[in-house]
DNA sequence: GCGCGACTTTACGTTAACGTAAACGTAAAC
DNA sequence: GTTTACGTTTACGTTAACGTAAAGTCGCGC
């Protein structure tokens, strides 16, 4: 039942990045690719972070703090005493997400305005003009 | 019935950024404050700017992004041909902002296990545990 | 006149997240 | 045997978004 890997050619296609990207996260500690002779080998988890490491991307995170969050995972950072820690950590990240949302919907709302008056005036040039390319 | 303008220092202290970022922005032409002799004077309309500057920043955009989208206000921008590249741009950032709701969401419920899983780690040890430092 | 606080300009420094180029190894294809 | 495709390392370059330091101006309070 050998685990499934992937090239780093394999990656960079299938999420839209650079080579030079991924070994740029393992250059990092963001991933630890396996080994075979010189070329690297990609494990299913290691294709995960990087899925992972890309989303926060979109939403804005710096690399240190995607790791941040994907780390909350990992059994061994359960210090007990910094469990606590763990949790305030938690609190504030979601904080800052609701945050987020409500400036995309406040951004999203903005769009929808704009777009109204693009089309009322689409419309109304319609009525006066004939060819687009006189 | 004088528009009321504000300082450098009030608007950087209300939005808790420094005076270079407020003349930073001015540099890339995001604003464009009146001169009293040497010193700036911001109107309303500036410190909105900056407001909406800052939400883009909140939710990942560049200064560049944040413009573009704060400029699609501009009537200037009404060139009737250029109307529909525009609504098609407030479609693709429209897009942009539901994936990162979504993104955000997917993060959001992984803090949610993450947090479930450190209260009950919590609680067992504190069936254990008496004196925190012994 | 003198210091202060708030404003200004000029300019070099910094960090993150890669881009890009050089120079090389290896294995399959022609 | 050499071109093609994929992999590697090393290392300098680049952009955005400011930080920071130097040096000067301006009105006030004493």
């Amino acid at each position: 039942m050998a685990e499934k890997t992937h090239t780093i050619s394999e990656l960079s296609r299938e999420f839209g990045i650079t080579t030079r990207t991924i070994r740029y996260y393992e250059e990092k500690g963001l991933i630890h690719p396996r080994r075979e002779g010189q070329t690297r080998l990609y494990s299913t988890a290691d294709r995960v972070r990087i899925k992972l490491i890309l989303r926060g991307k979109r939403i804005g995170m710096t690399l240190e703090e995607s790791v941040s969050v994907i780390d909350l995972y990992d059994p061994n950072n359960n210090n007990a005493t910094q469990l606590q820690a763990l949790v305030a950590t938690v609190q504030e990240r979601r904080a800052a997400l609701l945050q987020q949302k409500a400036d995309i919907d406040d951004t999203l709302s903005s769009l929808g305005e704009v777009e109204q008056l693009c089309s009322r005036a689409l419309q109304e040039n319609l009525l006066v003009i004939d060819s687009p390319d006189s």
